[in-house]
DNA sequence: CTAGGATCCTGTCAGC
DNA sequence: TGCTGACAGGATCCTA
């Protein structure tokens, strides 16, 4: 379930192993590990980069590392013998973020002299992939990835629009090839910041409307990465307890049924192609 | 070409 | 207490 934000959160995290020799790998399940280890081991990390919401790790040897975290996956950084002080975790928000590593939802294990990075995935959609570091544009995921919505003008979001203009424009936000980066949660939070009911068609909406759409998504993701995503660091609140940082950041993400910050209205749960959407039937229109 | 649905997998939760 | 079905912050493949 992690976004573009997420994944950001992640990269800023790595600084920590920037450099830092990988001396042992360990696929723990075999299909989340694209590659063969030789790939990797005994490599220094150069370089942590992020292309929508794929995470990629430069090897000093050529090879790249793409994590691509789908639904569940976690990346989560452990300083040998300071356990979760002085570690950091990033991307689905579970309990692993703060238990003993290894867990059973541990797949593959890169050890360093002093500590270790693991990929964790609940539910196996995501994975590790080697990629001759050259080759990384021609990646069929990183290929055909569309532009992140700081990077996009707003007439070229809105011919976009019209391009696709049959489908409904939450899906198109969502579709990677059109815009990068934007996932269900951000995707709800955007069309409600641009007051937009997420089932209009895309060729529906105004050069003025595809403007605001376009200044939300880049907005809501912003903000989130200035919060930290949906990381360790916002996880475990000050008192012990478990935070929920959607509560604090969502404004209609999991708030069905409660009230709408902006007009008072009743806030509504349905579906969108097959995606559970969150909305503001009465302010967004 | 587009749009929509099924699919990969594990875990949790609501309802009976 | 089971059991069952729905659903989950993603992307791809298949079908029409």
């Amino acid at each position: 379930m992690p976004e573009l934000p997420e994944v950001e959160t992640i990269k800023r995290g790595l600084d920590v192993v920037l450099s830092k020799k990988i001396i042992q790998v360990k696929v723990l399940e075999k299909k989340s590990f694209i590659g063969e280890i030789e790939q990797v081991l005994n490599t220094k990390i150069t370089q942590v980069r992020r292309r929508g919401k794929a995470l990629l790790i430069d090897l000093d040897n050529g090879w790249t590392m793409m994590i691509h975290l789908r639904m569940t996956g976690q990346v989560i950084f452990r300083l040998k013998e300071r356990g979760v002080e002085g570690s950091f975790a990033g991307g689905h928000p579970t309990e692993d973020f703060v238990s003993k590593m290894p867990s059973r939802h541990t797949r593959v294990i890169f050890e360093f002299s002093d500590g270790a990075v693991y990929f964790n995935d609940q539910r196996k959609f995501g994975f590790v992939k080697l990629i001759p570091t050259e080759k990384v544009e021609e990646e069929s995921f990183i290929k055909r990835l569309g532009r992140e919505p700081w990077e996009m003008r707003g007439e070229e979001f809105y011919e976009i629009l019209q391009r696709k203009k049959g489908s409904n424009v939450k899906s198109l936000i969502l579709d990677q090839g059109n815009v990068a980066g934007v996932g269900n949660i951000y995707a709800d939070e955007a069309l409600f910041f641009a007051e937009i009911d997420p089932r209009r068609r895309a060729g529906s909406l105004s050069k003025k409307e595809a403007e605001r759409l376009l200044e939300g998504m880049g907005k809501v993701m912003q903000v989130s990465i200035e919060l930290g995503g949906s990381s360790m660091a916002n996880y475990v609140k000050a008192d012990g307890s478990r935070g929920d940082y959607l509560e604090a950041f969502a404004k209609v993400f999991n708030r069905q049924g409660r009230r709408c910050e902006r007009c008072g209205g009743e806030v509504k749960k349905i579906k969108v192609s097959g995606r559970g959407t969150h909305y503001c039937p009465r302010c967004q229109k």
